[in-house]
DNA sequence: TTCACATATGTGAAAAAACGAATGTGTGTT
DNA sequence: AACACACATTCGTTTTTTCACATATGTGAA
């Protein structure tokens, strides 16, 4: 994990805001990062496969779903990195963080 | 100290390594990184330029030199984002910083 | 004031990154 | 098999970032 090239993945406003929702929710599927962040289909996988390709996430498919969560060998420096920068800017990704948890806990969500 | 902004101005391998520099060093002048980082006077000159307008660096003057250091009022989770990633990546900088600790111990050094 | 040195900035070109639209792939259902 | 849905990827374009080169500014010494 190159920091370099571990902070260029951070460093986009869809990319980061993903990264802070999973690292706060544990997971999440890609159609409720969709409507959480309010952004189209393609850009939203675009940007989770540049996470996942350069290992900080890890992809889980159930089903006709494809669940994000952090890839479990991320060094943990990285992972403190994004733990502790969601936990000091709230109000960065707090909308878009309740959107995302109204989905998760709602029986009529699709996954 | 918007997050996104703070982690494009880390996006960089310039101005990773000079803020890596300088966090291990304290501070640092531009000729100094210069040499260290093995760069022409522009480009070290305009990154730290834009890590100073950013908030991240702060510059100060002694005579015909210009040292910079991290902002004294830069927030401590981004100033810990710098610090440990310095802390846990060691090689990525390692060469660099033997310069610049061997040009700042030196006598015969310009500042 | 003139000069040498250290640093900063303006400019246009090149490289890299992000984008929208269209299309492809995998999965479950009928 | 045919279909609907969720997600991934390709492609050409636009935007953003970085760069090299030239030039400007600030400082101390002669």
């Amino acid at each position: 994990m190159d920091p370099c090239n571990f902070f260029k993945c951070l460093a986009d406003d869809t990319r980061l805001k993903s990264l802070f929702l999973i690292a706060k929710t544990g997971e999440a599927c890609v159609c409720d990062l969709m409507e959480a962040l309010e952004l189209d289909q393609p850009k939203t996988s675009r940007h989770l496969a540049q996470l996942r390709k350069c290992g900080i996430l890890q992809d889980e498919r159930r089903g006709k779903w494809v669940f994000y969560k952090l890839h479990p060998e991320l060094p943990d420096w990285a992972r403190g990195v994004i733990v502790e920068a969601a936990l000091h800017n709230p109000s960065y990704f707090n909308d878009a963080l309740n959107k995302l948890m109204a989905s998760q806990s709602s029986t009529l969500n699709c996954c």
